[in-house]
RNA sequence: GCCCACUUAGCUCAGUGGUAGAGCGCACGCUUCACACGCGUGAUGCCGCAGGUUCAAAUCCUGCAGUGGGCACCA
């Protein structure tokens, strides 16, 4: 049989993926075992904008191994694949190519062909990220891929939204929340990030009325003075006590404001006084509630000043006018001073522009009380379980402890639009549909609200409504609840406490059993990978370059440690693989009369001390992958497959077996080696297959005496022909793990290793032959070398080996090394 | 400000109450009939610092330092 010396990726990735999904092989229907236990996935829906990174690779990778594992195992598996919408993302995307190639903006096209246009944009661009995804060999049900603004989805948007409603959960109403002036619509407090910034700290003087005292507050934003409508101070201050409900004129506006007394202001801060703006900062918004002041925009959806600033300042961008009040401020002789201050200002994730509190009526979700149930799931039965339980056990709990209330409506024009109407009296009317709302409305002139939801509710019902709620669908009873989430540590809150939040209301069960965090892979200076650092590595040229099993082995590895990406760590699993292509070429070049599953006949008793051994390995390595896979520890179970494979079975199963095996005579004896050599073989492919899909299917199928009585029983009937993907996963046979064919395996391969040592010692060319003297001292070891005297002859190159009770019998010239037994081996000098 | 994690060989990382590990790199020797993406042999660490608990600590506790992260309403 021709086998290359070098093993190509390239060749076994492009062989395999195609036939695995048109044969059905990842769907959880191929499974004819009725009382088969059910693993489920839901897989974090990438972006449909979005192409693979390292961090899909790495959560992705992940998810295949379980999934394949838990196939090879039996369990009716589904792993469920799909995208999301990603509201802003993709519209920009849109908006930028429509700009680019016809010059026009949305509002020209308006929102029902822009829509369309996204549509199109989705068909023709999006999903690139699918595509890539095959490339990594996932074993997702391709059958059930879902997108988020699928009709059905929508419809379990529309039913999620209007039973909270029902419900009390979701209000329309006045609020205060984050606006992006760039992107012109309203964000969660999870869309926006805190950024430290060197900025200045201003102190304006606020004339008391009738009297010539001032007060002195400490401002990062004059511009928002504008809109002051009070003044706070702390009621137990001593140096204000006096001024509590007096009249303060508030500069360039003539207005007259009064000071109010705040638990909330600390007096140690700035002058101990503190203005309030009610409408443009989160904290005053809350303080102008509780004493009843007014509120004045002064700033508008464009960061600009608005009319109520003054004819002065009207129609200036914030940052202008901020400049003129403090100058204003100057010449008034009302700045007291300007210090430098470092604070922080809040930008938008997504454009890093910088956010502007806004008082705008919107849609909101009270979490806090959604967050009760999956609360009270974790204190009493921990769920979800967390992996690493520390620190995101804590941080999610945290997290539902202390929750606001989600602003659910985006300015947007892709996205799930809000089911609400309004009526031409005003009324609001929340429904499933519009002919529900004329219905429920009693008349068809109904406007429907122009907004849509945040992209991140839908999410929040991706493992129901991908299985098929509202409806009671087989799939939902069968896969729900899930078996783990997979994901990176960013999204707990927007995502994953949000699917629990959905799946227990609705569902009544956890939404998942586990939750993995994956680690976060930096660039091998510590920088987090991003597009405007371009310091990412693309997971495809790592495909390209060490294949994208070597890389699954390094994605394994990482798991939930933040770790630096290293190529030397793929290059040595590409060497791995390397390693394993060549011992399966060996194999095969010597299959001539061996079959899979033979050679072990009889009892082991009546095995050859390397048989034993090496089958009581296999057991370990079993024992110990299976073990570390279902305790998430990946790395565990690479380095124990690794280390079985190379160490053990190349190293020394096949060196020890390679005289027989390649005996230039067919003999029933030479078959049976030949089969024990591919039996061990095919049972480490097994194992290694959640790992490296390709290479292992790509040997299996070369494998003499495979076919589809090797499958697992529960996918024999089914009509996929045979692939290593649907055996069993070995099993650990207690009976095979023989402590004392170790021990006495370690007497051989530490008496060889003693030997090398010493030629090595000695400058012993590796051609030149030596004599071993080997005194065993009556302790049983003298009979174990023997039995391997072929092997260990072979293996240290020696010509004769002779035995003494006491090393005194060797040579006085030889060199000599003890062995663990009281055993010593000796190498005379002569001849050498 | 509060909280958390991390700190182990030159590099990237495992590990664990009982004689320090892997891969890469390094040194030396090998075209030994599967593999030079290989084989053999070897060197390398006050396991961040300082205390404490223990017969025994890299491992548990306390403090400190450095790095990273999360949270926070300090105008």
């Amino acid at each position: 049989m021709e086998i290359p010396k070098t093993y190509d990726p390239k060749q076994a990735e492009a062989a395999h993926y195609a036939r695995w999904e048109a044969e059905g092989c990842f769907t959880p229907e191929l499974n004819r075992d009725p009382s088969a236990p059910v693993y489920t996935i839901v897989i974090p829906p990438p972006n449909v904008t979005g192409n693979l990174h390292m961090g899909h690779a790495l959560q992705h990778t992940i998810m295949d191994v379980l999934t394949r594992y838990h196939r090879m195992r039996g369990f009716r598996t589904l792993w469920l694949p799909g995208m999301d919408h990603a509201g802003i993302s993709t519209q920009l995307q849109v908006e930028k190519q429509l700009k680019k190639e016809e010059g026009l903006t949305r509002h020209d096209l308006g929102r029902e062909q822009f829509v369309e246009r996204v549509w199109r944009w989705k068909e023709k661009y999006g999903g690139e990220i699918l595509k890539q995804m095959r490339r990594e060999g996932v074993s997702v049900d391709w059958s059930r891929e879902r997108f988020t603004m699928d009709e059905h989805l929508e419809r379990a948007v529309r039913e999620f939204f209007v039973r909270c409603y029902e419900d009390g959960l979701i209000y329309h109403g006045e609020g205060l929340i984050n606006w992006c002036p760039k992107d012109q619509t309203a964000l969660s407090d999870l869309e926006v990030e805190k950024e430290s910034h060197a900025g200045k700290l201003y102190y304006l003087q606020y004339p008391v009325k009738d009297g010539d005292r001032r007060v002195t507050v400490a401002t990062t934003r004059p511009e928002t003075m504008l809109g002051d409508t009070g003044v706070a101070v702390n009621p137990e201050d001593e140096r204000y006590r006096d001024l509590l409900g007096a009249t303060l004129e508030l500069p360039l506006t003539g207005r007259e404001i009064s000071v109010v007394a705040d638990e909330f202001v600390d007096p140690a801060f700035g002058t101990g006084a503190v203005k309030v703006t009610p409408a443009h900062d989160p904290n005053d918004y809350e303080m102008g509630h509780r004493h009843g002041l007014s509120m004045i925009k002064v700033i508008d959806k464009h960061a600009r000043m608005t009319a109520e600033a003054g004819a002065e300042f009207a129609g200036l961008d914030r940052y202008e006018a901020r400049e003129r009040v403090v100058q204003k401020f100057e010449e008034l002789g009302l700045l007291e001073k300007v210090v430098d201050y470092e604070f922080s200002i809040t930008k938008c994730s997504r454009c890093r522009a910088v956010i502007e509190p806004l008082v705008s009526t919107q849609w909101f979700l009270k979490q806090a009380e959604l967050a009760r149930a999956p609360l009270e799931l974790m204190r009493e039965k921990r769920q979800p379980r967390f992996i690493p339980e520390t620190p995101y056990e804590k941080v999610y709990t945290n997290w539902l402890e202390n929750l606001h209330d989600w602003t659910l409506s985006r300015q947007l024009w892709w996205g799930h639009r809000i089911p609400a109407w309004y009526t031409e009296d005003g009324r609001t009317v929340v429904a499933r549909s519009e002919e529900e709302a004329r219905r429920a409305a009693g008349t068809d002139k109904l406007t429907q609200d122009p907004d849509v939801l945040d992209t991140w509710f839908s999410s929040a019902l991706w493992p129901i409504s991908t299985l098929g709620w509202p409806d009671e669908t087989e799939d939902l009873k069968t896969f729900y609840p899930t078996s783990v989430l997979v994901t990176a540590r960013d999204i707990i809150f927007l995502w994953v406490s949000r699917m629990m939040m959905s799946g227990v209301k609705f569902m009544g069960e956890r939404a998942f059993d586990d939750v993995y965090i994956t680690g976060t892979i930096f660039d091998k200076h510590g920088q987090r990978m991003s597009k405007t650092k371009a310091n990412g590595i693309d997971p495809l040229d790592v495909f390209d370059k060490y294949g994208v099993d070597a890389t699954r082995l390094v994605l394994a590895s990482i798991g939930s440690t933040d770790t630096r990406w290293n190529d030397n760590q793929v290059e040595s699993y590409r060497n791995f693989a390397n390693k394993i292509w060549n011992a399966a070429r060996f194999c095969l070049m010597n299959s001539e009369g061996a079959e899979v599953g033979k050679g072990f006949e009889g009892e082991p008793d009546t095995w050859a001390l390397h048989d034993r051994w090496i089958m009581s390995r296999l057991q370990k390595a079993t024992r110990d992958t299976s073990a570390a896979i279902e305790a998430y520890d990946f790395h565990a179970a690479v380095q124990t497959i690794y280390h079985f494979f190379w160490d053990d079975f190349c190293d020394w199963y096949i060196e020890l077996s390679k005289a027989d095996m390649t005996a230039p005579e067919a003999s029933p004896a030479r078959d049976a080696v030949r089969s024990r050599l591919v039996t061990v073989l095919e049972q480490a492919l097994r194992l290694l297959h959640p790992f490296m899909p390709f290479l292992t299917e790509e040997l299996w199928q070369r494998l003499p005496g495979v076919g589809a009585d090797s499958l697992h029983p529960a996918y024999r009937e089914s009509a996929a022909s045979p692939t290593v993907m649907l055996t069993a996963f070995p099993q650990t046979v207690e009976s095979l793990i023989d402590e004392r064919a170790e021990s006495e395996m370690q007497s051989v391969i530490e008496l060889v290793s003693r030997v090398r040592n010493i030629r090595t010692e000695l400058n012993v060319k590796p051609g030149e032959e030596v004599r071993l003297f080997i005194s065993a001292q009556g302790n049983g070891l003298g009979q174990i070398f023997n039995a391997s005297l072929s092997q260990i002859k072979r293996l240290t190159r020696a010509a004769e080996v002779s035995f003494g009770e006491s090393s005194a019998d060797a040579p006085r010239a030889s060199a000599r090394a003890a062995l663990a037994g009281g055993a010593e081996v000796a190498v005379p000098l002569e001849g050498l």
